[in-house]
DNA sequence: TTGAAAGCGCTAACAA
DNA sequence: TTGTTAGCGCTTTCAA
């Protein structure tokens, strides 16, 4: 049985390209052969034409571009990509902890507006800090051969990632610095930023200030919470073991261990949130005890609506549209071949008083 | 002059592949020749182990490991698609309003987590209701044949995307409707939602509800404008046209569409917001007038620390988890065959009372 | 079980 | 200005 041949077809007859009539579906997509073919030119002139070379006739141009459209022709751009010498994909890989989260989707945009002006398109995968998962995308990236990555590294050992370097891939780390790798880094001030939101508590008489943080395995978890001990140590201020809790993974978590905090025998007369969706635990927590207007607050990191909260909420805010930016942009020079020694961009946070980490302490 | 030999370099030297010791920069990536080479074994067999085909002897499969190895060899993804029959790249593109809005953001983890299961890599870019942002990335994406496309369509008409159907990409839309185009849909159901919302304070005796809404050119808003009129229909009310504003970009015009009817001379005793953005514009123009206990308030689509806020907010809640995963395993099922009619996936709302949408008018 | 040859859709290099 | 040939790194086909 022959099937039907309908409008649009492609026909491929003796190297003759023809188009038929009808509305099939599933027709194979027409290639540079097809659109020389059907303009009676040689593929090099329609390679030309699609790739806006110079050097080819008003007269074959128009016919090109013409059979092209007819043809609903879309270049293969793997295919190019592949002979083209230095062999650039125009892709990047971002590899974050989260597209979800606002942090990571924040950083994420403004790498993409960055790679768009230059018509680069973005893989986007999320990690959850899960090394796996970070070394499976990593191999995934490279073996489409992203001409950069944009980490924000799950793992300890990034050694791994130095073959890739050296084939040509422009590397930069994000949040958090390399270990056993030279490449570049945007990272916001972590441990000072840290350290001037306990300050600021210690400023205000707290004493007894608890710690909620992250996953202790994560680099800027474990830098905030030195910037912890850091402003503890400089106001000579003894730390409670029993305040600091760690490894706390997401909101519910964070709430938990406050409450238990909240509950104890000498609670906490304030919290320092190391990280966004652990400061939105934290304000649950004090919620949900009625003690948001006696026991203070600073977190890590912005958190929409923040400001209408009663008490307002009081941070210490990264700028992850700059980071993101930053980031970008020095991938973007490694590309253009900039061979200058690998630096870290140290990003600084902002303190936002609002309310809630004014909160004296005994109230 | 001749450049020094260092280690790791790959040595290509009358077709023999042999390794140097250094630590050279920037090597040529070692293709599947240089691994056969170095294993002493035909290209096709290192194929076949790479890609885990059987029929290769123990032996040959443990000299080309060691080998691959060695070479620290990372395979070409876009050569063989290349060639593959059927050509499948494994990828998927995702097309948002804004990577970094939280609606969009959960929609593309939700695709990501479904993709991944598949080990299906994901581009992702934001269109900002800009048509020819939509135009530029679909035709990038079809440029770099992606197997499956999620959009959220910024266009009105669509018929552009036949092309790529028909060339077996398979599409689906999310959140809006296709017009001029047969694909599958994954939507909220925006009228009946916001019918519900305007319904809830139409309960509560509200006559003078104000409709906060996006550009009225993007197909979902137009619905949830509809959906407003069906409840002020239903209940009789007369609609004052100028408690009516579209074309609210962002929070700010929102805030400020807001703040313009609070203090105009009969002001609304309540307002539908109709998107989360246009939903924070408004509570902060309420709390700007101080008049977020006088006057009701509820939102579509759901917003984080909603439910701490004072007071707390109504909101009609979508389920972009739900939606984004549905609309990732119809992508897969059109990928592996599946010819049914295509369909429009209603997903349903939910509205979730707090407080702010139970202010009574006349307070 | 193994590998040589052809070719995917395109660009580089070169010839006309 | 135009076209021809080779070949990118891989998979397919087919022969050994």
């Amino acid at each position: 049985m022959i099937s039907a041949i309908s409008k649009g077809m492609i026909l491929r007859v003796n190297g003759q390209t023809t188009l038929s009539e009808g509305d099939g579906a599933d027709l194979p997509r027409p290639t540079m052969r097809d659109v020389a073919a059907l303009a009676r030119v040689g593929l090099k002139t329609v390679s030309r034409v699609i790739n806006g070379e110079p050097g080819v006739s008003l007269e074959l141009q128009a016919r090109v571009r013409h059979a092209a459209r007819q043809l609903d022709y879309h270049p293969n751009l793997a295919a190019g990509q592949l002979r083209r010498i230095g062999g650039r994909t125009a892709t990047l890989g971002v590899i974050l902890e989260d597209v979800a989260n606002p942090f990571s989707a924040a950083l994420h945009r403004a790498i993409e507006d960055v790679a768009a002006a230059r018509n680069v398109d973005v893989f986007a995968g999320s990690v959850e800090e899960n090394p796996d998962r970070e070394r499976r995308l990593v191999a995934n990236f490279a073996a489409r051969r992203v001409d950069g990555l944009a980490v924000v590294p799950a793992s300890h050992d990034h050694s791994y990632l130095l073959a890739h370097k050296q084939a040509g891939m422009a590397i930069v780390f994000i949040d958090r610095r390399p270990d056993f790798l030279d490449v570049d880094a945007v990272v916001s001030n972590h441990r000072q930023g840290s350290a001037r939101a306990v300050g600021h508590l210690l400023g205000l008489g707290h004493r007894r200030i608890a710690f909620l943080g992250d996953l202790a395995a994560v680099q800027s978890a474990r830098e905030r919470h030195a910037g912890y001990f850091d402003a503890m140590a400089a106001a000579a201020a003894p730390v409670d073991p029993s305040l600091v809790c760690q490894d706390l993974r997401d909101s519910g978590a964070a709430e938990s261990a406050a409450m238990r905090l909240l509950e104890a025998d000498s609670p906490p007369s304030a919290f320092f949130a190391s990280q966004n969706l652990i400061t939105i635990g934290v304000i649950r927590a004090l919620r949900r005890a009625e003690l948001q207007d006696r026991v203070a607050l600073v977190g890590f990191d912005d958190v929409v609506l923040a400001d209408l909260l009663d008490p307002p909420v009081t941070v210490v805010a990264q700028d992850p549209r700059k980071i993101g930016t930053r980031a970008a942009e020095l991938l973007f020079a490694r590309m253009d071949g900039d061979r200058s020694p690998t630096r870290c961009h140290v990003i600084e946070t902002t303190l936002i008083v609002r309310g809630s980490g004014e909160i004296p302490p005994g109230r």
